[in-house]
DNA sequence: TATTGTTATACTCTATAACTATA
DNA sequence: TATAGTTATAGAGTATAACAATA
């Protein structure tokens, strides 16, 4: 998933030499934490934006598909197509919106609860996994530092930039 | 490029839940990153497996396609796809080995030195950009967390992990 | 017979746009 | 006429496998 970035500092590089690196490094970890959470998710028989939308949907049922594809930045047809599957595996509902029938209102089946538990469950194993070598102090200072630079790059859990390519 | 990952906590969730969501801002800033790097690249008429394939070449002039194609986990057809669009930029050449004819020796033109600096510049620039928000000793403590975090999970510059989808 | 590089084929995935049913 | 959802078509990208040259 990740290419490579920032090339290191080639061989002979004088010690003065930007380090190259950081950005580097978080291309390559972001990379491996995105594969890593979508093979614990394909054990539920889900994949990464699956699960995205069983959330939005969870918390504002009834919503329309378009809706969706507007907040993600999703081609309606795509929309379609990942709510088929999650109807496909019984976790979500379509029906007619009897104010307005031309939209589908989504909502969750019973059995999506159960499913959602154990998304929750694999997003904290996911997390204890990918931190697994530091303490709580170290796990504190690094989601101190990469929200700073979230912010920084306005990426907020909106999720908006770049959903289009998943 | 990043899907959504850990959810966050759901809104009426009790505070001992754990804080799931450094892996998620892993996944996003990487995802950022990747293609903030991409579109600086772009500049140069390159792409990032182009740019990683560039300095592999830059290393070990002399190598083969297959070398390559073993060292990245890459298909041979796609090296091959690569590597035209290297020898139309103009920046590598393809020689008949005498020892071997099959395979092609490549090499940088002269013109690679100057793109090659000028990559070096890009990713001086990338690097500046994506930790704009931090000081000195932040990035350096960034750095020291995200490295221990890449030797823990085996990652290392020499790419290896998913080269193979881009 | 095995290997390097290449080309050709098939397959998947995505985007564009046509279509229906409602409004 | 415009919009929600769907389906159909076409295009891009990838993998599989066949191929020519050399060993």
């Amino acid at each position: 998933m990740a290419p490579p970035d920032a090339a290191p500092p080639p061989a002979g590089a004088s010690a003065q030499a930007p380090r190259a690196g950081v950005a580097f490094l978080l291309t390559q970890i972001g990379g491996y934490a995105a594969s890593h959470f979508a093979e614990r998710v394909a054990e539920l028989d889900l994949t990464p934006p699956l699960t995205g939308l069983l959330r939005l949907i969870a918390m504002t049922p009834g919503r329309s598909q378009q809706s969706l594809a507007t907040e993600l930045d999703m081609l309606p047809s795509k929309v379609v197509s990942l709510i088929d599957q999650l109807e496909a595996l019984g976790l979500v509902q379509r029906s007619r919106d009897p104010r307005d029938r031309r939209v589908h209102a989504l909502s969750l089946t019973p059995a999506a609860n159960q499913t959602l538990d154990q998304l929750r469950q694999v997003a904290t194993a996911h997390e204890r996994e990918m931190l697994a070598p530091l303490d709580d102090a170290e796990k504190d200072q690094l989601a101190g530092l990469l929200q700073r630079i979230a912010d920084h790059h306005h990426l907020h859990p909106g999720i908006h930039p770049g959903y289009r390519n998943l």
